[in-house]
DNA sequence: CATGAATGAGTCTTCATTCAT
DNA sequence: GATGAATGAAGACTCATTCAT
């Protein structure tokens, strides 16, 4: 019993979350009134309050909750991945297929989360440091391993990186996802690696 | 007499767009009342609603305003510039130098102005869609050249190199600004123009 | 419990309708702040909106919830009463006599509630149709049983002794109601059944 | 010239008084504003100031200015009818005339006239209580000639004429104005002299 | 006389949050 | 734990009026 009442809590917990994420996806944060989500999930306002502690912190929670998540999953496959470059493909793509999957989600992230305060918060500390971090380390293990440029910081391509695919998911939103979000991953790591130079020109010689 | 007129109502406009920026940039757009850009403008409230149609409004007249101002200054010093690489360097500075030196305005385009509708709609039409068009067109100049690989589709690369400059720019604003974002210029036109790959590495032959 | 709440809620929904009326009487619609209202009946400004939709239906309100329950009782009584001219001095006897015993509520009757849209919509729709269908009806009856004019239409009819009662009460109120209102009534039947003819005078012959 | 200009004066005063009933009529007092009337008008917004003493002042001298107007000319047709009944009928038709064939003053009148304050004042003094004077004189006038019944205060029913007028106006505006309020005259004189009494009915003997 | 840019007072309404049940 | 009625803070916006030109 106790296991099923913890089941039910859990579920009352995800059906706030879910119901918060359809519906800043559908209305925007500041549209949203918490009542809205209390409706979709079936349950009183005031429940709302015993899972979380408040519309900023739905807003975050969603945020660290999935992308937590992610991290976990992607940890796992980039374990079993070898070689640094194959890595970081993998990541792409995991970055692409994750959003891309989760049509709604992608919304709050790329476009609901970047409300001022929370967002800078966020990423400072949280997941969003550690992905960070799990990204730089593969860079610098690439550095190690030859394949990556030595003389270029991890940390600072790492927010490059970062850039390409969060304006990347930010257009495809913008297009009202009318492609395969994940099909770019190709593209993506191409110019990631390899930059817009036409290295047959660049430095040849007899 | 008109021209004084004119004079003062331009100074007017000036001075309540500037206190926005201003208010907006310190306190957040949610933050921020009209009654305090009023105040800090030296108007009247109602005042404001003569040169703005209120808030949100006044919110994007700032970017369109800027931004209009930048692209036409840029458009100006890429003409005197010979060398698609060349000019892809001058905007990857310029674009860095206008927020470097106007760190408020950096922070509103930044993070105040990414609430969602509003973006949304700059980014399909207006002045940011005519920044990017400038961009693929240098891009697509220097695939003629040559000096740009033709396997990249220029559009594609433009929102790569926005995704870059973009997220170096938020970075700065992240860090409370304790280093000159201009001083990045040079690695970020690396990265993108040459990516992570160590090119040593890539093409060798028997 | 539900009782107790039941009878809760509807005494809060009173004390918001009665000090509505007191209000819009004292200082009339315009002038009356909803916060003035909440105040006066001991609730909380956003309470009001718990059970009415603005301050436009609050004043609506007034005239139908009061209207309504005059009209019940008016046909309650009316079934009692044989005769339709005895009827009609009821209604008239009635209608003096609920205005003249609520001079609050007669005031926001006859002053208040005559703001443009809002009469416009309770004249064709709701309860004041109601009451003019409840005096066409009598006045039809009244014309079988011969006490009343058959050369005249009902609805006509019904509209002028409106229109008199109306004035009448009007008058009580811009008098600063210093006489009873009901003490008129006899007078008005009188009118209204006789008109201003000398009938002596009228059809005398040999 | 300055003939001239006194037309031009009285011609931007009318310009104003019109496009205020135009305005009025059409919107309601509260939803016109100045900057409307001054707008129709084609004169300034101040200028409407340096005619009038505000917008209240503004409806009530289209009340008093037009109720003169027809005031005057009532009297002067008066003077010419012999018997009082005869005026009576004449005052009848001319105020439903006058209310007929200017529609949108008429609405003024009927609708936006009936503000609180306003009205209340417009009642006591003013040209509407020299309009019951008149009519209160001329009902004295047939109690002396034998026509009217001499068992009814002249002042009372005064105002019962009035308020049958009213409310047949009232019902004018509200229905669309469908009908010509013309019309009507004969049944209300009918009405107000013979009231709804069977007489047939009424004087019988043994 | 006429203008119209500037003023600034004034308030309804929303909705995140609380807490008695 | 769950409820949902009640709270009350908070602010954008309008527009009648003024007055310097």
């Amino acid at each position: 019993m106790s296991a099923k009442r913890a089941q039910e809590n859990d579920d009352k917990r995800s059906r706030i979350l879910h119901a918060a994420i359809q519906a800043f996806s559908r209305s925007g944060y500041h549209q949203t009134r918490i009542s809205d989500i209390a409706k979709a999930a079936n349950v009183a306002d005031g429940t709302v309050y015993l899972y979380f502690d408040g519309k900023k912190e739905l807003l975050s929670s969603i945020f660290e909750e999935r992308m937590g998540r992610s991290l976990s999953r992607g940890r796992e496959e980039l374990e079993r991945i070898d070689g640094s470059v194959a890595k970081l493909r993998r990541i792409v793509e995991l970055h692409l297929e994750d959003l891309g999957e989760n049509p709604e989600l992608a919304t709050v992230f790329q476009i609901e989360l970047r409300h001022s305060t929370g967002f800078m918060e966020l990423y400072s500390r949280g997941h969003l440091r550690d992905y960070f971090q799990l990204i730089a380390e593969i860079l610098a293990e690439g550095q190690r391993e030859g394949s990556i440029r030595k003389d270029i910081d991890p940390w600072f391509a790492t927010k490059c990186i970062f850039g390409v695919l969060d304006e990347a998911a930010t257009n495809w939103i913008l297009s009202k996802k009318n492609y395969r979000l994940h099909g770019t991953s190709k593209q993506i790591l191409d110019f990631v690696m390899n930059g817009l130079g036409d290295s047959s020109n660049s430095s040849q010689g007899p």
